[in-house]
RNA sequence: GCCGUUGUAGCUCAGGGGUAGAGCACUUCCUUGGUAAGGAAGAGGCCAAGGGUUCAAAUCCCUUCAAUGGCUCCA
């Protein structure tokens, strides 16, 4: 019997037999231990806990704590959803059960049978029933022959279509209870792991992704290993729902929609408008320091730009029908999108190689017909107003400009304490080149350009295929909303592609006409998606400079009014936003109406502070800064707000 | 656009085949107060819109619109 060395995380060395399972590994070390484990991982890849090891290997035992033991662990949790189903609806047809992020979910067709949310009850209790059965999650290898004849004599064709694309030698099953599933694995152990269910929602889910495809009913799920880890899930849900933009848009009166302005356009209430004016500001400041003009343009262009532009062609069916002019054949569209105006302020004159880098900046808003189902609060809108800017730079500029963009980009996230972000690299999907226009040179330079430029800055990336522009690759910096969905916020885009349709020029060094290189970028993406993931940020406690009011007054009495309203001159000469709640009510319940309301600063006047022509400071929270004159306090808020912006 | 869910006062929601309910917000009056809810009275609704079933519909059915959870899409 031959021996091997099996590695573990702390760099310890233990021997075992060959064909030791990590289980065993585990059960040598501690029953507690084993008991834990989910899975495993071997050399990197994750595997069955029980799966024998042969060779020589770095073990890693995974738990419910590690990302790969919540992934398995749901994975497993598929599985016994689909048990469940079969023995609840004999006959239904599965389709794929993958984990996700946090959960689970089956795509499921059940044919004639009815499935609705007021079974959801019905189906965890049978879950349950099935997991405390204590099955072993069993892996068998098959041929392909074989498992085409299981799921054959079973009648499911989304399995069958599924082995077709698999290679014989690589297929295996996996049964637990009376259940058999095609499936790569891993598994957990047994079902007995698996403590709390909870069905979440139900969805129809195009099979295979595809829209020409039949609609399954896709349903999700989460399971935990203890009935706690559950109700720790269901009270995180509940602070998110309290975070969602839309819940605090209309709490602190930010937004607001029409049903008859129209779907997906959204109307900034006075505050809201405040606060947006304070980003567009910060904004604008930090982009005239790095060198951007700002410019104007309309918010419609006659069809030929679009032609030109190529957006036309791609878009011109799915956007806001042209606008037509009692002129026969003259139609203009709503603007899309800001680039091919920049271009044509490009063209407006001739360009030296000495003027490049061009840098055009507009606060440009733009109306797409995003499809009905799509719209969401203020992050998927037909109306939004993009911080956009051009930059037409020399070939030999482009990574020095795109370095300079992910800095201003990465200020902005800093300056509002956005920390969880991901870089990703959106590149072109090399299989199916038609969705795309430009030529392959110019891709692989604009790709390389991205890449270079992300490495440079030190920034961790991942890249996504397909995920490109259709005239050229993006650095796009994506943040999770309060339920964890991903939005696209910050974009960086490279592109060769507009100058050529636009034939843009400049004059070079050698009196030779040259194509500059485009940068689109947008650091907010648009004010509308950034100020509601800021919003889910801070849950509608915008920092102090940002925040639409910063300062209420709050008189103890009518008799302090007077006072109170001098107060309120001083604070707004210093620029300060600021209100007066002159309401006869205690203090106490003005305090409370503020703190709702997210004030940051509360000013108690009344018959000490007058006397001694201070104010009494109460920050939201609670906590009491004393008593101070009000020229202090204003340099306490530039002070404050001033740490806040570097 | 597709599958599911929802739609009652400004907001949060209860109710439910027989003339619409609560709390908060709002208005007026009383109260003039010290760090998270003082008291009273009042006003506010075609129960999303349209059609059907019924003696009778906010309630049951259908259609539309909108919101919402997903899918697909996202210049």
């Amino acid at each position: 019997m031959s021996e091997i060395k099996i590695t573990l995380p702390d760099g310890s060395v233990k021997h075992f037999e060959a064909g030791t399972s990590a289980l065993q590994v585990a059960q040598s070390i501690s029953e507690g231990l084993a008991r834990n484990i989910i899975a495993a991982k071997v050399n990197g890849k994750v595997v069955d806990a029980t799966l024998p090891i042969l060779t020589d290997a770095d073990l890693v035992l995974l738990k419910w704590e590690d990302q790969d033991g919540k992934r398995t662990f749901w994975h497993s949790s598929a599985h016994l959803l689909a048990e469940a189903l079969e023995a609840l609806y004999p006959g239904v047809k599965l389709g794929i059960g993958p984990p996700v992020e946090t959960g689970f979910y089956y795509d499921v067709d059940f044919g004639d049978q009815k499935f609705t949310s007021e079974e959801f009850g019905k189906l965890e209790n049978k879950m349950l029933e099935l997991a405390r059965t204590n099955s072993a999650y069993v892996r068998k290898e098959v041929s392909k022959a074989e498992a085409i004849q299981y799921f054959t004599e079973k009648g499911d064709e989304y399995k069958l279509e599924l082995i077709e694309d698999l290679n014989d030698g690589e297929i295996t099953f996996y049964s637990q209870g009376n259940f058999t599933d095609l499936c790569r694995g891993p598994h957990i152990p047994t079902t007995s792991f698996i403590k709390a269910i909870k069905i979440t929602s139900l969805a129809g889910a195009y099979w295979r992704g595809n829209e020409k495809n039949k609609q399954l009913t896709r349903i999700y799920g989460v399971t935990f290993p203890k009935k706690s880890e559950l109700d720790e899930y269901m009270v995180i849900l509940e602070e998110a729902k309290r975070r969602d933009h839309r819940k605090i848009g209309k709490e602190l009166e930010l937004f607001t929609f029409s049903e008859k302005v129209g779907m997906g356009l959204p109307l900034w209430l006075p505050k809201g408008a405040r606060l947006r004016e304070s980003l567009v500001q910060f904004l604008q400041k930090a982009q005239v320091a790095a060198g951007y003009q700002p410019v104007i343009t309309p918010h419609i262009g006659n069809k030929n730009l679009y032609i030109t532009s190529g957006h036309y062609e791609k878009y011109g069916e799915d956007a806001f029908q042209p606008i037509k002019t009692p002129r026969e054949g003259e139609e203009f569209f709503l603007k899309p999108m800001n680039c091919p105006h920049h271009c044509e302020i490009y063209k407006a004159s001739p360009k030296s190689y000495k003027d490049l880098p061009v840098r055009y900046a507009e606060f440009g808003t733009v109306y797409r017909y995003e499809q009905a189902g799509e719209l969401h609060g203020l992050t998927r809108v037909r109306g939004f107003t993009q911080d956009d800017a051009h930059l037409f730079v020399r070939p030999d500029q482009v990574k020095e400009e795109f370095c300079k963009v992910i800095d201003l980009v990465l200020y902005v996230f800093k300056s509002l304490d956005f920390k969880d972000y991901t870089a990703q690299i959106s590149l072109r999907d090399p299989n199916n080149k038609t969705k795309y226009i430009g030529s392959d040179e110019n891709w692989a330079l604009a790709e390389a350009a991205i890449i270079e430029s992300a490495a440079e800055k030190g920034l961790s990336t991942v890249i996504e295929l397909g995920e490109a522009a259709f005239y050229g690759p993006k650095l796009d910096f994506m943040v999770k909303d309060a339920i964890g969905r991903k939005w696209q916020l910050g974009t960086i885009q490279v592109d060769y592609n507009l100058p050529e349709r636009f034939e843009l020029e400049y004059t070079g060094s050698d009196n030779l006409k040259h194509r500059p290189v485009m940068i689109h970028r947008a650091p907010f993406g648009s004010l509308e998606r950034f100020v509601a993931v800021l919003i889910e940020h801070c849950a509608g406690n915008f920092p102090l400079w940002l925040t639409p009011e910063q300062v209420i007054i709050l008189p103890i009495s009518e008799k302090y009014q007077e006072y109170a309203e001098n107060l309120l001159n001083v604070l707004k000469k210093h620029d300060i936003r600021a209100l007066i709640d002159d309401r006869s009510e205690k203090t106490g319940k003005k305090i409370r109406d503020a703190e709702l309301k997210k004030l940051p600063l509360m000013l108690i006047v009344g018959e000490k502070e007058q006397a001694e022509n201070t104010v009494s400071v109460r920050k939201q929270g609670g906590e009491d800064l004393g008593s101070m004159s009000v020229e202090s306090l204003v340099s306490w808020i530039n002070k404050e707000i001033e740490t806040q912006l570097n």
